[in-house]
DNA sequence: GCCTAATGGTTTAGAGTCCAGACCCTATAC
DNA sequence: GTATAGGGTCTGGACTCTAAACCATTAGGC
């Protein structure tokens, strides 16, 4: 990294300068090891990898991602450190990622969600502003295939044997609406709102109760984005995602409780 | 997402791979003086260096960035090397942002502006929907506070003398509605799709009449946000970014026709 | 039980990037 | 004409990343 000397005299810019004054921040050189890291939690966090699942090797990741194996090291160092992940030595060793970094104890969310928590509003309202709108587009623009691709999105989602999978599938199919877009930008915009909040929370709280009311709300957004009904497309996404948001703020106000 | 036991036959990546396919792409190691670039070209893009107008000093930049001297040299370099800005030697020399880089010419337009049409065309269509959006929730959550610096962005682009400072005072415009959002996420959004824009295009096409257009659009933007009626700043956000795209296509059928 | 293979763990040499700082060159202001 | 404010150049050193070889540990096959 760089040296931190003088460049201070950042005096207090919270008026309306961000546009005179955010374009001069100092620049942080990331290091590769930091992206791995990046690719790997957000790979995590969109249920590419669930628990218990056996990631890549080094060598592999070091291949698919191009870079070497040393920087894969130092990324896996960091998580297994953090607690991501566990490492197995000897044949039919490699990395696994590690079951509980849910918001499963109070004590997670109490030392990782409350720190961060001004950024976690700011993400879930972002995303109740987002997805709606996503929503509202993808039923104005859904073709026969992404009709297709959302149903079978959907129908994986309902086959879902366990919690894992169901966020795996849960994951595939928001990303299959965002899709029937056809706007890439906006599909980015859906990955990077529900990533920085998996990111922050692990999986979201879980009860039977949850599951059908999520399943009813996926049910009818799939029908209404098919169907072409905008205005109730856009209703279910808020409704779905304040549901989310509100399980969230219950699970931390219990945290705190408990405290 | 197929990983195990897909019912539907779902052999090739092609069809929803985003998820899967996306998070391990080939991570590539950004330089320094890239980002240095980036920064620059927002900052003029942006309206905060306009034309002749003259940057700072590399050392200045260098001290600014937290970058050494020679990584802003590289960047300044490749712009000069671009046609952005131009360097003068000797006392009182530095670098100078040069004039004709927009869509003056039609050479301008079939040479940046064709091949990244699709991008464009991606970027326009999300801003579109996104600005109403924010315009909306800005409407919404509107205090005092924001309503005098929103008026205040308005006078100044009133008040704007030339070209140049009514860019500026655009883009500081809208920011402050951005702002009203309460929300840095989405204002980082409305600022990334502005750069995007500007940064494919330089400047807008101008004329009177466009500028007329423009001014009503921005009091009818500003009134409906500090009134907070909401409808109808998503309503004129809509027309107004409707109204720039428009003008692009304009400018670039008539590139074309001039071919 | 022994060997093999697959995996993580370690070391090293070299290329590339970035930085700080000193110094040179040029044109303007005075 | 000289001082000065800028860009232009060079160097040594620190850090990062890579490639490739080699070590250590364990499961599976025989």
């Amino acid at each position: 990294m760089s040296v931190e000397t003088a460049s201070g005299a950042d005096p207090d810019t919270l008026d309306e300068p961000t546009t005179v004054g955010q374009w001069a921040a100092p620049i942080v050189s990331r290091r590769v090891a930091d992206d791995v890291v990046d690719r790997l939690v957000t790979a995590i966090a969109l249920g590419v990898y669930v628990t218990t699942q056996q990631l890549p090797t080094e060598r592999e990741l070091a291949s698919m991602l191009g870079v070497s194996r040393t920087s894969v090291r130092e990324a896996l160092k960091q998580l297994t450190q953090t607690g991501y992940l566990e490492v197995r030595h000897g044949r039919n060793g490699g990395y696994f990622v590690l079951a509980d970094w849910g918001p499963t104890s109070a004590e997670h969310v109490r030392r990782h969600l409350v720190p961060n928590w001004e950024e976690f509003e700011q993400i879930f309202d972002a995303r109740t502003l987002v997805e709606p709108m996503i929503a509202r587009t993808a039923a104005l623009r859904c073709t026969d295939e992404d009709a297709a691709r959302i149903s079978t999105a959907l129908q994986d989602y309902l086959d879902a044997p366990d919690h894992d999978a169901s966020r795996r599938a849960d994951s595939s199919l928001h990303q299959a609406i965002a899709q029937a877009t056809h706007n890439p930008i906006l599909v980015n915009l859906s990955v990077e709102l529900r990533t920085r909040i998996s990111l922050n929370l692990g999986a979201e709280p879980y009860t039977d109760e949850v599951r059908r009311q999520a399943i009813r709300q996926h049910q009818e957004l799939v029908s209404a984005v098919i169907d072409g009904r905008e205005d109730e497309a856009s209703h279910i996404a808020a409704k779905h995602f304040t549901l989310s948001e509100t399980l969230i703020r219950a699970l931390v106000e219990r945290a705190e409780h408990e405290e």
